[in-house]
DNA sequence: CTATTTGCAAACCCTTTGCAAAAAT
DNA sequence: ATTTTTGCAAAGGGTTTGCAAATAG
């Protein structure tokens, strides 16, 4: 279990006990919607606001700790990013699968910034199929 | 200089004059956000309806011939798909270039489709720089 | 002639904003 | 004590929708 407080410290954040519901429940869901989110912060936290979420989402969204995904289905998709790995997102029903980043990938991504000429912040693959598991 | 009459009635579509404008805007400007688009092809119908634009997108989205960008500003950008390449966002001003892809790069997808056990119907690849030459 | 597409305006939905009160450090 | 964060409600912005008229095949 992580250290919420120790992780808000090191950005210089507030740790706010809505903060650290949001992070709770980014762990604890894969991919969530902001509404599944916020459903599940709820249990918590019954009076938190929509707009915390969202404040604190782009907060955590600027540190790096969070990445959005933009789903086929036009839902956006929120994600804790400490450690890179593929989305695999399902053109059909918006679903999305995490995949291992693996040697091959690093070595592309080393790849990638070679041509670029510049280093690459973080690199996102989208592998879009066309139905999964729940469609 | 692409036959988009052609091109329209391959996918069973009608070949409008709105909706040929739409392609070759497409064509004509390196991932424009539906504002430039809509702009460069009022050049030549200046009577076209915003919506149009959208729906007209809409439906080559859903042929595969255009796919929509997510940028970090929160603007969508648009991008003819014919070939794939990488797209490298700046998360600064959202701009984007594109790297053709090589090789190296199919190789990689077939290790994915491979992992995930189901064909890719599109891959894309988001690699997110600090900065880029415009800002 | 039939099915699709257009244009308009309104509706929609998600996200952001402004501001005063509350809470964190 | 200072700065950040919260919550509310309202505003914002981009995208979609419904429908009648126009157009493509």
């Amino acid at each position: 279990m992580t250290d919420y407080i120790q992780l808000l410290k090191s950005c210089n954040l507030k740790a706010t006990p809505q903060r650290i519901s949001v992070l709770k429940a980014l762990d604890g869901q894969t991919h969530p919607t902001i509404d599944e989110l916020f459903e599940q912060i709820r249990l918590e936290h019954p009076a938190i606001s929509l707009a915390t979420v969202y404040k604190n989402l782009n907060t955590l969204k600027d540190e790096g700790l969070v990445v959005e995904i933009n789903t086929p289905t036009g839902k956006m998709r929120y994600d804790v990013f400490y450690m890179p790995h593929i989305h695999v997102v399902c053109a059909n029903c918006g679903n999305i699968e995490d995949m291992p980043c693996d040697i091959a990938f690093d070595k592309y991504q080393k790849d990638i910034e070679e041509k670029v000429g510049r280093s690459i912040k973080r690199i996102e693959v989208l592998a879009t199929v066309d139905s999964c598991s729940c469609c």
